[in-house]
DNA sequence: ATATAATTGTGTATAGGTTACACAATTGGT
DNA sequence: ACCAATTGTGTAACCTATACACAATTATAT
């Protein structure tokens, strides 16, 4: 059992199924944004029936690990990153859904700033995949992807998280490319930022950016203390 | 391991322990709709940390069947109902959530009609809570119940499953109590019928309440054909 | 039979939020 | 000096949400 536990999940052989009766595993759904496309961090599978397919980050939790501690501990193993937006969403049960053997695996998202994600000079199989091209992954994991995208477009209607997914000043601009890559959706330049002053949860740097070929925007970042839970009526889309 | 699978989780004893590292388990938080108020079905814990306190319905899962199954069983073997509004809400999945061991459990809630409940002989320790009066559960159950609440109070705002906890044939004054008893608000007769037609939901069978004192109101039935998703905005509150 | 109590069924006006839409100003690049 | 690209800004039309009152109907009590 013990040595079960120590390989990741996706190592696991049938051998192992007869230590116990069913796992329970951990899978991230990490999404970053860069070049005005959400993207998820996949790594390369390495289980013979999964050939050359990707499959999102995952792992089994320890028999004394909370579910939460579970998954911020595969989140710092491959991201290095720490205080992360972690947020649970659903747990995938079926009989058949790991070759090896029962496994239950809850999916949790997170949301971090892709340019602070050093990638481990060990994780030469990790990648940055556009969310949009994504067609198929190993297991079920395009379900948990697709599951976990309709949880986050539905929660920044609410919520202010999407900051997460930022450096820390941001423009204008680059606020609305990302709720429009998120959503999937085009929005109405004027409306988007009368709506988000209205709201009130910007703060304004007053610094411009730099290097942009044209009119440079405001910079601005957000502040949380201004944002009044349930105040302002929801925030998208424009 | 066959024996600690075919008791109830409740029962599981701490000579259990030793047969697996982490156990699954589903729980369901029933609810039913009677006398203008959300209830919640419990049954007495027969553990001794939990001396005469209530908990849900749950047991654990079994090695060959999907989450979904096993929570349907329980609902099943409980209830006697079959084809009921099911949906999954969240996974709890604390190490010391349960004294007997490590056990992660996954929520259901699932929506009755409570007329159609008729208790089993042996169910003698089942019982009809008021949401309301619930202060204290077993275990984590007051978290989970109010979190399946939460999940429940958001979902009606865009879905239409309350219908589920009404018999087939209902007045517009008890759809407007449900709605008013799951989402802890008053709201405005006028509006709210005048927002009902305006989805096109309800079907009027031409009928009139029975065995009311005052003026009977008339008899609709939701008509779920005619629930173009998407088309109109969130129906409550009004 | 009549009066009473309780509840149904109905419409309108106001406020607030959402959407559609255009042009001058600024910056970098050539 | 000009061009390309993008920023920053306001208003009108539309739609939705809310607040609100009275006549009609039924059962019940007298």
């Amino acid at each position: 059992m013990g040595t079960a536990l120590q390989r990741t999940i996706y190592q696991l052989r049938s051998e192992d199924r007869e230590f116990f009766q069913i796992a329970i595993s951990v899978d991230c759904v990490i999404f970053g944004f860069d070049k005005n496309e959400l993207k998820v961090l996949l790594i390369k599978s390495d289980l013979e029936e999964f050939n050359n397919q990707w499959s999102l980050l995952g792992d089994l939790v320890r028999p004394d690990e909370n579910l939460d501690t579970a998954s911020y501990r595969v989140l710092k193993d491959r991201t290095g990153l720490d205080d992360v937006y972690l947020e649970q969403v659903y747990t995938f049960g079926e009989v058949n859904r790991h070759p090896a053997g029962r496994v239950i695996s809850t999916a949790y998202y997170s949301l971090i700033n892709i340019k602070d994600h050093q990638p481990m000079l060990s994780d030469n199989e990790l990648h940055w995949h556009p969310v949009n091209e994504i067609n198929t992954l190993a297991f079920d994991h395009k379900t948990i992807l697709d599951t976990c995208l309709q949880r986050l477009q539905s929660k920044i209607e609410e919520h202010p998280i999407v900051f997460n997914l930022l450096p820390e000043k941001f423009s204008l601009r680059e606020l609305q490319n990302l709720y429009e890559a998120i959503l999937g959706v085009k929005m109405d330049r004027r409306n988007f930022r009368k709506k988000f002053f209205l709201m009130n949860w910007l703060e304004d740097m007053n610094e411009l950016e730099q290097d942009v070929p044209h009119r440079p925007g405001k910079l601005y970042r957000f502040n949380a203390s201004r944002f009044s839970n349930g105040k302002t009526k929801t925030p998208m889309p424009v």
